[in-house]
DNA sequence: TGATATACTGTGACCGCTCACATCTCCCAG
DNA sequence: CTGGGAGATGTGAGCGGTCACAGTATATCA
């Protein structure tokens, strides 16, 4: 079953190549019955454009390569499926590449040397030095880098982490709470430091107190949040609230709290960031920090057609703000309801 | 920034543009002299081999196609994760196309017939006629279909739905349940059925009958699960044990069954199908039959690439068996075991 | 009536690579 | 010393399109 070529299709209308070339372009130069005849013998012999033919003569794909370190993440999920669906709608295909975390700019370098995409979009973390990203953004290759949490010079869509780490301690200091646990993310990650300097922003702005003690480190993964609310639960004076930096380690931290009987958000509340598609449906529904994972895929998706179409030269440096959810894991401390703000008033409640 | 092609390689290194396709392509009949000669002019001129010029002249393109219909459930999620893996082993890439429940058939034709890709992953459901699927499996394209639920002729990853269903409610049923309510997928997807039938058997083999009102409707979504709950609690006489068919709707029962007061395992069991991600960091982690999600993909994947290496030529027809995940989520029912409950913990609360 | 614009169609070269085959060296057996 | 085979390299054609340009009709105008 070989597939007709251009040729073939010429031959059986009787035409040139070039004419049926015109017919499957839409170009105007064409009779309307020569156009009819060309569709005709496309129909009959089923002929399709072979893509790579197409993109070696006009020296382009029409696939965007998307770099991720991982697929089954929801978070990146949620982000390439908005990259996923705005592509669809540009008639474009999507090259994923899920990087693992290592080799990453190896294979960045390949996919985008090799002409097999015209564009690419990137999902952070990268395991790479920032030099490397930088030069990676010097090049003239279309990318967008998604949830940039550097300085660099490039086109990327971020958002502002610190202020969202902020709205997040803000609203549990407003809740009443004067002791609040932070879980943090790997601090390789230039994120984890601006949702903790966020954090540090509010305790300063409402005169609480910075203690070490109520901030440990995370993965970002559901271990780290139990692995962290197991932590505070051995504190001899516990958060009345937690702050898990992402969704995820605040499902860990709800999950660990209820195994020692605790409940969220009569005992103890718990706040995440990122606000997954889980956050609204889990139990109890998980107040967060909402990022507009889709919209950044589908804007980042947008912007790399525009360039590679010319329509777009301006550098995109897009920084969304992030958006408190309240849902139901956040509650004023236990006992505030009578007295402004005793918050001393622990019950003593065993752990283990 | 123009990219060098291999004839400006050829000038460079002082030998033809054939030697140096030799090179690239580690031919044996080079003089080692030579081909350090080349080399080191591709080293110079950061010489990459235009994937599309490759792809035209040898008629593949090292590109697999993955097709789903969203990449933001897990269950997708995990299956493509698998794939990605295999294919980066492989040094192929993915084309992952996310055609939403529309037009699907159309998407898969045209992604055929353009030459982009070298074969295709089809994630079911598919939203077109069995007619259809037979039609695509019957072209020469290498082709798998993961989780294929009818009888047609194609290559095939499949799980035994029946006996996993069968599996789940003889589980229940073996723990003492008598009434076990069962929220089924979408009847337009045969998988829902198949779940249905392993749920009679169940009943049937442990001679309890079998009741309508028992068995509703739902939509494989979170959702589903707490429209069915929500239906069960409002029977005179409720379940003592629900078998929803997937996790995605056993989360959403779970949540429901709390939000009226009930403790997930204690008052009532709950039971899932899939075993994605969450199931094991849910509270409770839930019981449930696991499919090997990524493993189905990764075997698709290799399959895949077998048949277009021409290493494999047999018909793909693997049917895995489900395996029960016994986890917190389901115990004897109430009242009927004094001391086997002991496993799970009592820390279960009431909310609200 | 011929010049010229206009609508349409055809030809050659090329995109960057691979394939099949031709050629050219060199070495060794007869 | 010469023929032949192996090793190494070069050449032409082609993959299936597109582009720029060159044609060829027909219509329009002076």
């Amino acid at each position: 079953m070989r597939r007709a070529t251009i040729r073939e299709v010429a031959r059986r209308a009787g035409v040139s190549y070039q004419t049926v070339s015109r017919v499957i372009n839409n170009h105007p130069m064409v009779a309307a019955s020569t156009r009819a005849l060309v569709r005709e013998a496309i129909a009959e012999l089923n002929y399709h454009p072979n893509a790579q033919a197409v993109g070696l003569s006009r020296n382009r794909a029409d696939i965007i390569g998307v770099i991720t370190h991982s697929i089954a993440s929801p978070f990146f999920a949620q982000i390439v499926d908005g990259t996923a669906q705005a592509l669809q709608a540009q008639g474009r295909f999507m090259l994923l590449g899920c990087a693992g975390m290592t080799s990453q700019l190896e294979t960045i370098d390949s996919l985008q040397r090799s002409r097999r995409i015209d564009g690419m979009i990137i999902l952070l973390p990268l395991s790479t030095s920032v030099e490397a990203a930088q030069r990676l953004a010097a090049s003239q290759f279309p990318l967008v880098l998604v949830d940039l949490q550097y300085d660099i010079d490039a086109n990327y869509i971020a958002i502002d982490n610190r202020h969202g780490a902020y709205n997040a301690t803000e609203h549990l200091i407003e809740l009443g709470h004067r002791q609040i646990g932070l879980i943090s993310g790997p601090l390789n990650q230039p994120v984890a430091h601006l949702r903790i300097a966020g954090y540090q922003d509010a305790l300063r702005k409402y005169g609480l107190p910075y203690d070490p003690t109520l901030v440990v480190n995370g993965d970002f993964a559901h271990s780290g949040g139990e692995a962290g609310a197991a932590h505070f639960l051995s504190l001899d004076d516990p958060p009345t609230a937690i702050f898990a930096c992402n969704d995820q380690m605040a499902f860990g931290t709800v999950r660990t709290l209820r195994r020692h009987g605790l409940r969220v958000p009569d005992d103890i509340s718990v706040i995440g960031f990122d606000d997954i598609a889980e956050a609204s449906v889990s139990y109890p529904p998980l107040t967060t920090i909402r990022q507009p994972l889709f919209e950044m895929g589908r804007l980042a998706a947008e912007y790399i057609c525009h360039v590679i179409d010319g329509v777009e030269s301006e550098r995109l440096r897009l920084t969304l703000t992030p958006e408190l959810v309240v849902r139901n894991s956040t509650a004023p401390p236990r006992g505030l309801s009578s007295a402004a703000d005793s918050l001393v008033d622990k019950t003593g409640q065993s752990v283990l």
